[in-house]
DNA sequence: GCTTCCAATGGGAGCGCTCCCACCTCCCTT
DNA sequence: AAGGGAGGTGGGAGCGCTCCCATTGGAAGC
C-alpha cells in the first residue's frame, strides 16, 4: 500500500477491459459472468484483457446494479458482547462459513450486544446491507426479533427464540438430549438426580430443563426445581455448592452445559465428593472443555458446525427462492468417565 | 418477509424523501450526513420525511459513490478452517468488533483456510471489497502475505508472519512472556525445565521457544531442544509423554500454550506425577481452559481482546490517513497452582 | 445605495456494473 | 427464394447515492 498522495491511478474498470479487448462493455460483462451469446474469439480477447490489466470486478458496483450484496450476516445477540467469547460461536462460524463459501457469499459478523450494535443491525436489516441474516442467541423479548420479522429480508434463526417458532430456523434437539442424559443417569441406578439449569430466559435453558423434567417424571421421580446458572463455569460451581447444601444426598447432576458441569466438578472435588463414585455428572455441548475436564465429562454432543452449516444452507435456499422447512439437529450422548 | 411475488414495492430512496420534504436530493443528502449549509426548516422537513417513509440509506449506493465500503475484513489464514475453532479468535473478534463499531465499520470475517477461501480473500483485497484488512495466523510462506503487500489497501497484521516484520502490525510480547514464565519456574528452584513448543513454522511458536531459551541460557542452564506440538491438547499430551521418557528427571515444563499444558497435565496425572510437587507446569494464553484445568494453570496472560481492539484501531487510523506505529502488547504471568 | 460575500439551494455528472432492447447477420426452413 | 429464428453485438438507461458547481438572495460593509 502506498501512503503518498498517489496519482489517482484507479483500478481498471470493465470499460477499460472492453476497450482493450475491442468489444463493448456488454460483451465484456457477459464474459465475466460467463453468460451465453459471446463468440469464442471475443471471449478469449476479453479474458486476455482481463489478465493483462489485472482486472477485478468491483463488487460494490455489481451489488448496486444487481441489488444483491453478496454477503450474509451472522448476528449474535445477547446482553454482553463477551457472550461471543463462548467457543460455541466459533464452531458455528466454521460451519456457516464453509456453506456460505460454497454459495459465494461473504460473511458479515455482527455482535449486537450493545445499543449501538443493535442499531447497526437494524440498519443492516432495513437498509439491505446484506442479502440475508442468521440470527442467534436471541433473548426473551429481544427487540431484534421484531426487527427481523419486519425486515424484507430472509432471516434464519439459530435456535428458537423464547416462546415463538419463527418461520425458518435450525435448532438442536435440546429437550431430547437432556432427556437422554437424564435417562442415562437413571439407567445407571442414580435416583437423586439434581439439575443445574441454564438461563431460563433462553429457550435452550428451558428446553434442557424440560428434557430433564420429562425423564424424571417418566421414571416416577420428583424433578428438582430449577436451580439457574448462566452457562458459565463459576455459576456452575456456585449452583453445585447450593445444591449440595440443600440436598447433601444427591447422587447425580445434570448440568445444562459443559462449562457449568466443569464448575460442578470443581465444587464436588473441593467438597470431597468423588466423581462418578459419589456423584455422577453429565454435561451438554461436548466442547473441548468436556475432554479436558477431570474426570472427562460424559456429555450430550451437539453438532455445532452442522448447526452453522445448516443455517447458512437454509439461508441460501431462501435466497434462491425456495421455501425450506425448519430443521432440528439430533444430539447424542457421549459417555466418558464422569457418569 | 413476504414470499409472494411481491409488487416491486421497493425501499424509498433519497429522491423520494427529498420530494416529500419539498427539497432537492442534495439538501436531503446533506441532512442525512449532517453536513452544513442547510436551513433549520428544511432540515426538519427532511427529518420528518425520513421518519414518515421509514427511509434507510442504501449502503451499497453510498459505497459506490464514496468509494468506501464501510467494512473491514478480518482474515484468518491457516491450513484448516477448524483453526478458527480456537477460542482465541473469538476473543480477538470481541475486541475488534467493539473498536470497529466505534468507527462505524462492519466486520467481514474470512476464513482463508481453503483454496477457495484464499481466492476469495484475494478478490476482496484486489477488488476493494472492504476498506481495509486485518490478517491473522499467517503461516510460513503464506501466499496471502504477498497478496496483502500488493493490495492497495491498508493491511494490519495480527502477530508477525514468520521471518518478516510488516509495516503495520499488533503483536503480543511472546518472547518476553515465555522468558518470564521460564524465569518464574527457575526462581522456584526448578532446574530441569523442559519445553513443549508450538509449531515452529509460526512466529508465535518460535518466539515462545526463544523466550524459554533466553531464560535458560541466562541462568546458565542447557535449554531442552525443541519438542514440537501443534497447539492442541492431544499434542501436548503426546509431547509430554515423549519428554517423560527421554528425561524422567525433569521437574518442570513450560508449554507454549494452555491447550498443550492441559494435555501435559493429563499425561502427568496418568504417569502418576503430581503437579506441582513433582513437576511444575506453566502454560501460555490464559484462556478459559487454564482456570478449568486441574490443578488450575499458572500461565502467561495475554490481552487477547486488546489485540483485536488495537488491530482494529490501527486499521481505522490507517483509513484516516494516519501512519500508526506497530504495537507490541505486554503479557503478564498469572500464578495459580500448577507452578 | 451599491458592491461583496457567503449561506442556502438544486441540477447534473458521475461511481462501475448489469440488463433490457434494438439491431444485424447468418443459416436453416418451407 | 423469401421468411423466420437464433446467436452475436453494442447502446443506453438505470441502480441510489455523493459531490462539484453554478445560481440565488439577503446581510453586511463601504
Amino acid at each position: 500500500m502506498v501512503m503518498a498522495d498517489d496519482p489517482p491511478r484507479r483500478q481498471p474498470t470493465l470499460e477499460a477491459v472492453a476497450e482493450l479487448a475491442g468489444v463493448s462493455r456488454s460483451v465484456a460483462s457477459r464474459v465475466l459472468n460467463n453468460a451465453p451469446h459471446v463468440s469464442q474469439g471475443k471471449r478469449d480477447a476479453v479474458e486476455r484483457a482481463v489478465r493483462e490489466l489485472g482486472y477485478v470486478p468491483n463488487p460494490t458496483a455489481r451489488a448496486l446494479a444487481t441489488r444483491q450484496t453478496g454477503a450474509a450476516a451472522l448476528v449474535v445477540s445477547g446482553e454482553d458482547p463477551s457472550i461471543f467469547a463462548d467457543p460455541f460461536f466459533a464452531q458455528v462460524i466454521v460451519g456457516a462459513s464453509a456453506a456460505l463459501e460454497e454459495a459465494d457469499l461473504h460473511l458479515m459478523l455482527c455482535l449486537a450486544a450493545t445499543d449501538r450494535g443493535r442499531k447497526r443491525v437494524e440498519e443492516l436489516l432495513r437498509g439491505k446491507g446484506a442479502d440475508g441474516v442468521m440470527l442467534m442467541a436471541l433473548r426473551e423479548n429481544d427487540p431484534l426479533a421484531r426487527t427481523a420479522e419486519e425486515a424484507e429480508m430472509p432471516v434464519v434463526f439459530g435456535g428458537r427464540p423464547v416462546g415463538s417458532a419463527p418461520r425458518w430456523y435450525v435448532d438442536v434437539d435440546n429437550t431430547g438430549g437432556a432427556r437422554e442424559a437424564t435417562e442415562y443417569l437413571l439407567s445407571r441406578g442414580r435416583t437423586r438426580v439434581a439439575v443445574i439449569c441454564g438461563r431460563l430466559d433462553t429457550e435452550v435453558g428451558r428446553a434442557r430443563y424440560r428434557g430433564y423434567q420429562d425423564a424424571m417424571l417418566a421414571a416416577g421421580l420428583e424433578p428438582f426445581p430449577p436451580h439457574e446458572g448462566d452457562f458459565t463455569e463459576p455459576s456452575g460451581a456456585a449452583v453445585m455448592a447450593a445444591l449440595l447444601l440443600q440436598h447433601p444426598d444427591l447422587d447425580a447432576v445434570f448440568a445444562a452445559n459443559d462449562n457449568m458441569a466443569a464448575g460442578a466438578l470443581r465444587t464436588l472435588r473441593e467438597a470431597g465428593r468423588s466423581v462418578p463414585a459419589d456423584v455422577a455428572v453429565v454435561g451438554f455441548d461436548d466442547l473441548a472443555v468436556a475432554r479436558i475436564a477431570d474426570p472427562p465429562l460424559t456429555t450430550v454432543h451437539q453438532p455445532i458446525p452442522a448447526l452453522g452449516r445448516e443455517m447458512a444452507r437454509m439461508l441460501v435456499a431462501l435466497l434462491n427462492g425456495e421455501d425450506p422447512t425448519p430443521l432440528i439437529l439430533p444430539t447424542r450422548l457421549v459417555t466418558r468417565t464422569s457418569a
